[in-house]
RNA sequence: GCGCCUGUAGCUCAGUUGGAUAGAGCAACGGCCUUCUAAGCCGUAGGCCGAACGUUCGAAUCGUUUCAGGCGCACCA
């Protein structure tokens, strides 16, 4: 069981065999200074209202009552204090090792596993891909990752708009090429253009490099839907239409047809077929994700840049009106990127080719550390990333801080004359105590990534789980003439070893062995 | 004008389902390699959490207002 909530367990009992009915939502959680305790838990304030006593009063009855919940032989000498209304929990060494050794440590814990289909990067056929995407690439793969850990079934997927306009315009641009004429004003002008003129199908051409680079990458998709095949010359588009015109929602007004949008709270009404007879993209848009309702999943997940930020309602609207309630909608908005060279903005247009692409950011940085780099912030800041630091930071990188622990472990496993072997009753230096419980709260971190949709949760704390174990590795020597220590030691560095190289396989993102 | 996101140390950012003295990295300064990888460790310094008011026992966190920056408000994709 996990131990958070064998603690909420213990809580529990206390209050129901007491009769107790809290006001409000009460919890268990990590304290913001680890230094205060495990876990503590806010529930003293929460039934101070009730019981008509102060929370120091209630947190210290609480502190003397609880000891005697908690009856399994691995809790035995749990200490639990009372402090400014807080009750602190502090756990024996015994509960870390039983919980580190359960191969099921901080995997499945969500209670509503929930089948999801998880749509990424989708970028248009029409180039390579950009910093911008490799955002939308190491957020949304590592979410799926943490999102299967914790036990729902993910299926991920790229969206490929391979009709419509850019499509058009691209094709006219290698057309022009390969003419030897210019291309037109509104074409596609990138060096990579000149590439796609012997190709027998430039889409996919383009396709298979966008593919290409999300390997390079460490994201694989498990299908690729092509719009134009799976929608247009289905017909499923038009069915869609059809469907919303029977239902009464759509209605023809100055020659266009109209989605009555308003209907699930959109600004307007929004055109489905333009009064040139022309599909709109919204119209595709709707149709697919009706297509993806149909498939069976209790969620659909779609990352998109900010600057999509508009067409959630529209969107939400159209599954509402053809499917129902279910699947729930949720977009991941993600706040734009800006890459820099030297401090000065580098545009970034298809158009003109005046672009950097993922692909040359991998080859410069790596795809180690350029997936750190984009993952390590919350999706709803704004994003800089400076080309000429990433590459001169290189050495001083957050991920090589962490993957060098990892490496430092390897090293020592090495070395190693001993078994790795827990000697429960070993008393343990302080920082490799801490380390240990550090190592225990993975399983909160994991469950707040998930639940929360927020990956890079999972690189600070291995950043942290990093700064732990150099401090232990400088103030335990681990190789040492006590046979039951360094057999203790081993045990830690083994545990560390796993849980960061875990954290990592989250993040895409390899543990070495040796650097 | 309306909507969404952001504003925390010199810089880059954590922390936001309300909680204990607001944290880390980089940059600055000072220590630590006869010891398992110094890509490391330890210490010093650095803050009216954009501003104001409100709710609360308690606000960086919630509400209202306001200032600043970004992104949207198409019969474009």
């Amino acid at each position: 069981m996990r131990t958070r909530l064998r603690i909420e367990a213990a809580i529990s009992a206390y209050l129901s065999e007491h009769e107790i009915v809290p006001s409000s939502a009460w919890l268990v959680e990590l304290p913001k200074d680890r230094s205060n305790g495990d876990y503590a838990s806010n529930i003293a304030f929460v039934l101070a209202r009730t019981l008509k006593k102060s929370p120091p009063v209630i947190a210290a009855d609480l502190a003397t009552s609880l000891p005697a919940y908690f009856k399994d032989p691995a809790w035995q000498g749990i200490q639990i204090v009372a402090v400014n209304g807080f009750i602190n929990f502090i756990l024996p060494a015994t509960v870390c090792w039983q919980a580190l050794q359960d191969e099921t440590f901080a995997k499945g814990d969500e209670s509503n596993p929930e089948r999801i289909l998880l749509e990424y990067v989708s970028a248009n056929p029409t180039g390579p891909l950009h910093i911008g995407h490799g955002r939308w690439a190491a957020l949304g793969d590592s979410l799926a990752r943490v999102l299967k850990r914790v036990g729902h079934s993910v299926q991920t997927e790229f969206y490929v708009n391979d009709a419509g306009n850019q499509i058009d315009k691209l094709l006219a641009s290698v057309s022009a090429i390969k003419a030897g004429k210019p291309v037109p004003d509104d074409g596609y002008g990138g060096a990579y253009v000149k590439d796609l003129v012997d190709e027998a199908d430039p889409i996919v051409a383009l396709m298979k490099l966008q593919e290409n680079t999300l390997r390079d990458f460490r994201v694989e998709f498990d299908t690729w839907t092509r719009e134009k095949e799976t929608l247009h010359d289905t017909g499923l588009v038009q069915k869609s239409i059809n469907e919303l015109k029977q239902k009464g929602i759509a209605y023809l007004e100055e020659g266009a047809l109209f989605f009555r949008s308003t209907d699930w709270g959109d600004d307007k009404d929004r055109v489905l077929v333009k009064s040139t007879g022309e599909l709109t993209y919204f119209a595709a848009d709707i149709a697919y994700h009706q297509q993806k309702a149909l498939r069976g999943y209790d969620r659909l997940i779609n990352i998109w840049g900010a600057d999509h930020h508009g067409y959630i309602t529209r969107v939400t609207a159209g599954i509402k009106a053809l499917v129902g309630d279910t699947p729930i909608l949720e977009v991941l908005l993600g706040q734009l990127v800006t890459l820099l060279r030297d401090g000065v903005e580098v545009r970034m247009s298809k158009r003109t080719g005046d672009m950097v692409s993922l692909q040359e950011v991998i080859e410069e940085i790596g795809a180690d550390a350029a997936r750190f780099f984009l993952v390590i912030k919350n999706a709803d800041t704004h994003l800089d990333f400076d080309l000429d630091l990433a590459k001169k930071q290189s050495n001083d990188n957050p991920v090589f801080y962490v993957q060098y622990a990892h490496a430092r472990i390897c090293s020592i496993l090495r070395k190693s004359e001993q078994k790795p072997l827990v000697h429960p009753a070993l008393d343990l230096h302080p920082t490799e105590l801490k380390l240990l419980k550090f190592l225990l709260s993975f399983e909160d971190e994991v469950i707040l990534a998930a639940s929360r949709r927020e990956p890079h949760r999972i690189a600070n704390y291995l950043i942290e789980l990093a700064t732990h174990f150099h401090a232990f590795y400088h103030d335990c020597k681990v190789n040492v003439e006590d046979q039951a220590m360094a057999q203790n030691r081993l045990a830690i560095c083994l545990a560390v070893k796993r849980i960061l190289a875990e954290g990592l396989e989250l993040l895409g993102i390899t543990a070495p062995e040796s650097m």
